[in-house]
DNA sequence: CCAAAAGTGTTTTCCATACACCCATGG
DNA sequence: CCATGGGTGTATGGAAAACACTTTTGG
């Protein structure tokens, strides 16, 4: 294994794959695109591509990030790997390893991206059907993930515009939660905690419409949150599972290794209503 | 980036590094290897190899790690992958993409692993010089990650064998946190936490001296801890950081991507006496 | 004036901390 | 009998959940 020679191994190829997230409209929404070449064609994928011989998996996905919102300045989104999907059959072409990424977007992104042939469109999380490849299982994935961060981390103004209000930021919790939570608790959780926002010195702002106007607020430079912000118990263990959180699709299945074991539960969308 | 040629691409290497952790003798120890080949000859290592073709990133890894150990049966061993690392620059022969593996064993495995000409070592995690390629960042990670996980996964009793005093349990923690917790809190927390452990039928057992013989405990069903069992302060974000858990190594560098803006307080050991 | 949303205050409950204390064993 | 480690009990402080209440806008 210490030998190293470019011809004894197969050739992988190495992509990446996106799953892009934003809160728009009270849903959590995602950014696919509809593939058009065969395998799988016509089903919904994730935006994503090769990794460049002299890039990196990270540049290759922010790149790919550009091309697939459309979105001229993609240097302050949020993007994290989420983890790499390497089973020998998931692509039926070939051997391809793909490094998943995720990424979080505020609410008023370009609809669909203008770079790339097959156009990428914003669907609501809830209801999707199955995706191309193990894609639906990477979503699924994804969305755990941000679920899970936004109880320990200040991940959530990512989903904010550069100035928001506290209730927006409620709002990215409960979108994402699936569930209300006290305004007056969560106001003072947030400002409690150091360097998680930070007010803006100007003016306040309408909300858009009745209602008294709110204090703007800046993303601080805080990441982590101590103590964390809890919600209600998302991973029933077992039995006596009275689920809440909408589990959403299970599109191609596999059981996550690490198993939150609390499985999905079809009261969102029932039927998938989605291009409406 | 829809059209598949196996040869648009130029050939990447993709394989699985190991971070195996342990806990004995009070310390956090680290499976490494000595280089034997050049690059990096003579330096420290993680272990690690190729993806075959047939076989995917997690059984790669799981393969590596019965090799390396020399244990016979590994499946039982805690393995989690970590993240990708892909910089371009990373192996000075070729392009290799690496998928990082965290693994955990219990106090007892063999001291060396037998499978492979090189050999590996268990040595203290802090401490440690400098590594080959960027395993000191990987090395860093996974640690960071394993500190982490500790809060809110029973991911404790990886590291215990399959029958366990809870004062075992809490030295897992008090050694991995760098930081002493108080017994009866501990605990009822323990205790308190559905599925964390559960008792053994079984009658006490001396803990090797003096003292009150204990009660053994298995590890429970439960992968979650909620609520999470909390140490002090980890993540100081920016200005006024009392550092506090030993920030052991920062070898070879780079800046982390998501960054906890908390980067390494050398104050375990000042400078780097690394072989003794 | 009413509805709706922002913001403040207060009470209650729970949990984590910090101890004091007893139990069982080896020397 | 004393040191050592396991195990139990209990008081106290602080934070979170629950909810009543005021403020400010648009219709």
């Amino acid at each position: 294994m210490e030998g190293y020679d470019k011809h004894a191994f197969e050739p992988f190829a190495v992509t990446v794959d996106l799953a892009v997230f934003t809160v728009r409209a009270g849903a959590l929404q995602v950014l696919l695109i509809e593939r058009g070449q065969e395998p799988y064609a016509g089903c919904r994928a994730l935006p994503g591509g090769f990794v460049l011989p002299a890039e990196s998996a990270e540049t290759a996905a922010r790149r790919e990030l550009a091309e697939e919102t459309g979105l001229a300045d993609v240097s302050g989104l949020h993007l994290e790997q989420l983890r790499t999907y390497s089973e020998p059959e998931r692509d039926p072409r070939m051997r391809v390893v793909s490094v998943a990424y995720t990424a979080l977007l505020p609410d008023p992104p370009e609809p669909r991206g203008g770079g790339d042939a097959a156009s990428a469109h914003w669907l609501p999380y809830d209801g999707l059907g199955p995706l191309a490849f193990d894609h639906g299982r990477i979503l699924a994935d994804a969305r755990e993930r941000i679920g899970a961060k936004l109880e320990y981390t200040c991940l959530a103004t990512a989903f904010c515009p550069p100035e928001f209000t506290l209730g927006e930021l409620q709002q990215v919790y409960e979108t994402v939660w699936g569930a209300a939570l006290d305004r007056p608790n969560f106001r003072r959780k947030v400002l409690a905690t150091a360097g998680f926002v930070e007010p803006v010195p100007g003016a306040a702002r309408l909300t858009g419409g009745r209602g008294k106007p709110a204090a703007l607020y800046r993303a601080g430079a805080a990441t982590g949150l101590h103590p964390p912000l809890l919600r209600a118990a998302p991973p029933a263990p077992g039995p006596a599972g009275p689920q809440d959180s909408p589990g959403p699709q299970d599109p191609a299945a596999s059981s996550p290794s690490v198993s939150t074991a609390a499985s999905a539960s079809a009261l969102s969308s029932s039927s998938k209503g989605p291009s409406s």
